[in-house]
DNA sequence: GAAGCGTGGAT
DNA sequence: TATCCAAGCTT
């Protein structure tokens, strides 16, 4: 098995975008925010939200201190609000069992609401630099590619962490920039769809390459369709919700044109549900209590 | 393990 | 135009 860390730390010096959260001292709030937005969403869209965010709200106390729906109507239209939700929630959560202290500790973070194996993992290394495996889905694209010969990865499974941290080299500094490096070359070099090997530094080890780029299936599970789905017409819901916040609206208001009521209706029942929508007399708002 | 969960840009 | 894809988490 080829090392990949040498070549991939070599190239990562060179070729590192510029991001914010990998400023100097940019602070372990600020990696915790960066990464909530990053989940599932492309760095471009964050950055504007993520400068904002840590200018209203600087630590988690700040956060801690506002309701919730102050969290939602920040989150504007980055998608998967729930996220939003979630921040606060570990911003409570970090203030009232941390001292208001991110933890540095895999598992104390693992214990917040809203943090997988990804984000626990993604800040122990990158706001504290400790030693662990950070795997996300461009580590899986990459590793797939370069070492099993496949085109895509499959699902996330567990032996994905341990598959990683067998790469990571000893140093803490060395094996936070390794993954680092595999997460930036599978961003902007070994993409998805078409990865441009001309200028990948592992491309000669790469099984995947060395095959012939051979179609080995893709085991990934496919998105459900969107359009007509519960999931819109939350986004309808809820951005009628944010627009008109602070001020409530009436149910009857909420995505009146909806050409299905009965999903319409469970669309908002499932809001309430997630703590997304508060629903009284009628009338329904952004997230007040808690 | 599989399903559910937003939004918008790229192809 | 339709599909793919994006630094995942919870249930």
């Amino acid at each position: 098995m080829p090392d990949l860390a040498p070549p991939l730390i070599a190239w990562y010096r060179d070729n590192a975008r510029e991001l914010p959260w990998r400023a100097p001292g940019f602070g372990a709030w600020g990696v915790l925010v960066s990464e909530f937005m990053l989940q599932q969403t492309p760095v471009a869209r964050v950055i504007p939200h993520l400068e904002a965010w840590l200018t209203r709200w600087p630590t988690p106390a700040a956060l801690a201190a506002e309701p919730p729906a102050a969290a939602v109507h920040q989150w504007a239209n980055l998608g998967y609000p729930r996220r939003a939700l979630w921040l606060h929630r570990a911003a409570v959560e970090i203030t009232e069992r941390h001292g208001g202290e991110v933890p540095r500790d895999v598992d104390e973070l693992l214990a917040l609401t809203g943090i997988g194996d990804y984000t626990a993992r993604a800040v122990a290394v990158f706001a504290y630099g400790d030693r662990h495996p950070v795997v996300d889905t461009n580590t899986r694209r990459v590793l797939a590619r370069a070492l099993d010969g496949r085109a895509q990865p499959g699902p996330p499974a567990r032996t994905d962490l341990a598959a990683m941290d067998g790469l990571l080299p000893r140093a803490d500094d060395e094996a936070a920039v390794m993954n680092a490096a595999t997460m930036e070359l599978g961003a902007t070099v070994c993409v998805a769809r078409t990865p441009r090997c001309e200028i990948c530094p592992v491309s000669g080890v790469c099984a995947w390459r060395a095959a012939g780029f051979p179609d080995t299936g893709d085991r990934r599970r496919k998105q459900a369709r969107y359009e007509g789905s519960d999931r819109q017409v939350r986004g309808v819901i809820l951005r009628a919700l944010r627009d008109a916040a602070p001020e409530p609206l009436l149910e009857l208001q909420l995505a009146p044109d909806w050409p299905d009521p009965v999903q319409r209706d469970r669309a908002l029942d499932s809001l309430i549900a997630d703590g997304l929508v508060e629903a009284a007399d009628g009338w329904a708002r952004l997230p007040t209590g808690r």
